[in-house]
RNA sequence: GCGAUCGUAGUUCAAUUGGUUAGAGCGUCGGCUUGUGAUGCCGGAAGUUGCGGGUUCAAGUCCCGUCGGUCGCCCCA
């Protein structure tokens, strides 16, 4: 690194090559699965007001209270770049008129800004899925979401190593009954909870129910249960959510320590975790937010919503398989070059994917064909040129031959006779093909 | 915000207890082949050892600060 060369910002990534295909990988992934289940696509702004993320997610929320990236700009309003899509997307619910779509079922995904130690997982800017439903109180709704989700991580290849952690929050006299319970009971045993609890106390008492810390385990074990102050509703509620689980065969197990870190989740909290990404092990998480809209000025609205990590879900799969480079044209002097370009442009519009060797002689130019992977490379010389031939290489086996260039430029098969048969398959674009002398096994 | 650990060519790493001119693989450039890659051989370029200060006859190596990476706490996707 040159002493003046810039750096980049702290928790931030620049992708290039295998990183930035298994980042691509997942986000291909959702957005083919979302269209299965009837998820449109929405855009929402990367920054909104401040007020939108303090009030949906809660003033005294780590979130909002250390981890915003807010600022003024030029006209001295507080804008902050969004921290998580459920408050931006609940706005532009509201800003549009939106509730005549109701249920409304969308995903999105996008960077997320966060001002927070950089570790495994976990960065300032990174990136998630995210998929709502507005509109439906029912629980198929919470249901839909989590067999979405579960395909999702079937479909990556990832959710063998992953588990779904399903827990209810009830509803808002049920979570405040119980928040209350709890409150007294940690009040209690106040003197022996880890000093962070204490503090959380304070701030987001539920959350001392899944502390890490040994100090805290034996009180927070102790802790009155959600079960104990649940409403029959909420209670039934449940019910529906797990037996349409079961139904769709989503595996799931309860835990009843799950507690959301927003505000803003009543009814059904779930988390997608994983032992594999060392300390963040939630890759996938959500629950039902039947008040947020209503605080932010709205009708009461029912909806639920989850977000993915998108690093996360890129670190757990596999390396995507890149579909190889069929062609490389290799123009030999510059005389060549408008024929070159003239047959790579065609094969590209023939949907062959296909590029062009221009620096060094022919040596460096196979040697960079080869290093892009490609399967075939034409060879365009003065000499081959004068005689109105082109060679074509295969560059998996070696073998070559020339071509009648008005044959190659015309789409035709049965290369002159010789047996090599230049296919043109507009619905199959990985093949331009050179078929007859087989060039060996997978040309993909 | 707290703690631990690391920072050496483009990159991955090496460099005795502090001791000459900081090395190697890969990559890159050139050659062995005037028009033939992927396997081979030869050679070249490439470094203010993150940055700043200090200790010492001597610092990549020790100390302090700072910036960054990594891992954990916290928080969360």
């Amino acid at each position: 690194m040159g002493k003046n060369t810039p750096q980049a910002i702290r928790g931030t990534q620049d992708m290039l090559g295998e990183d930035a295909e298994r980042f691509q990988h997942v986000v291909d992934t959702f957005d083919r699965v979302r269209r299965l289940y009837g998820f449109g696509r929405i855009e929402v702004p990367v920054f909104e007001s401040t007020a939108v993320f303090a009030r949906s997610l809660g003033e005294t929320t780590d979130v909002v209270s250390k981890e915003m990236y807010s600022f003024e700009d030029r006209g001295g309003d507080s804008l902050t770049l969004r921290p998580e899509f459920t408050a931006g997307i609940a706005r532009a619910y509201l800003t549009n008129g939106w509730q005549q779509h109701v249920p409304l079922k969308v995903a999105t995904h996008g960077p997320l800004f966060r001002y927070e130690r950089p570790q495994k997982g976990r960065f300032r800017q990174f990136h998630q899925l995210d998929a709502e439903i507005i509109g439906a109180a029912e629980p198929a709704a919470d249901v839909e979401l989590l067999v979405f989700a579960d395909q999702i991580l079937r479909e990556l290849g990832v959710s063998d190593g992953v588990t779904l952690q399903l827990n209810t929050l009830g509803d808002s006299a049920t979570r405040d009954a119980w928040r209350d319970a709890l409150v007294a009971h940690f009040e209690a045993h106040r003197g022996d909870l880890s000093e962070d609890s204490q503090e959380r106390l304070e701030r987001n008492p539920l959350r001392i129910l899944d502390s890490k810390d040994r100090q805290d385990r034996p009180i927070a074990d102790a802790a009155p249960s959600i079960d104990d102050a649940m409403s029959d509703e909420a209670a039934n509620f449940f019910t529906q959510v797990t037996a349409g689980l079961d139904a769709a065969g989503v595996v799931w197990e309860r835990n009843a320590r799950l507690v959301r870190g927003l505000d803003y989740y009543r009814h059904t909290a779930f988390e997608f975790v994983t032992d594999r990404l060392g300390a963040q092990g939630t890759v996938l998480g959500g629950g039902r937010y039947d008040g947020l809209i209503e605080t932010l000025g709205g009708p009461k609205t029912p909806a639920v919503g989850w977000a993915a990590g998108i690093e996360r879900l890129a670190m757990l799969i596999d390396a995507p398989h890149n579909d190889r480079l069929s062609t490389v044209v290799i123009p030999l002097s510059q005389e060549c070059d408008a024929l070159a370009l003239e047959i790579l442009t065609k094969l590209r519009r023939w949907g062959t994917s296909a590029d062009m060797a221009f620096r060094g002689n022919l040596k460096k130019r196979l040697s960079k064909a080869n290093a892009q992977g490609a399967v075939w490379a034409i060879l365009l010389g003065p000499d081959e040129i004068a005689r109105g031939e082109a060679t074509i290489k295969c560059l998996l086996d070696g073998s070559q031959h020339t071509v009648p260039i008005p044959l190659l430029l015309n789409e035709v098969e049965n290369i002159g006779g010789t047996g090599w048969v230049v296919r043109k398959n507009p619905n199959d674009k990985s093949t331009w093909n050179i078929l007859a002398p087989e060039p060996g096994a997978d040309q993909q």
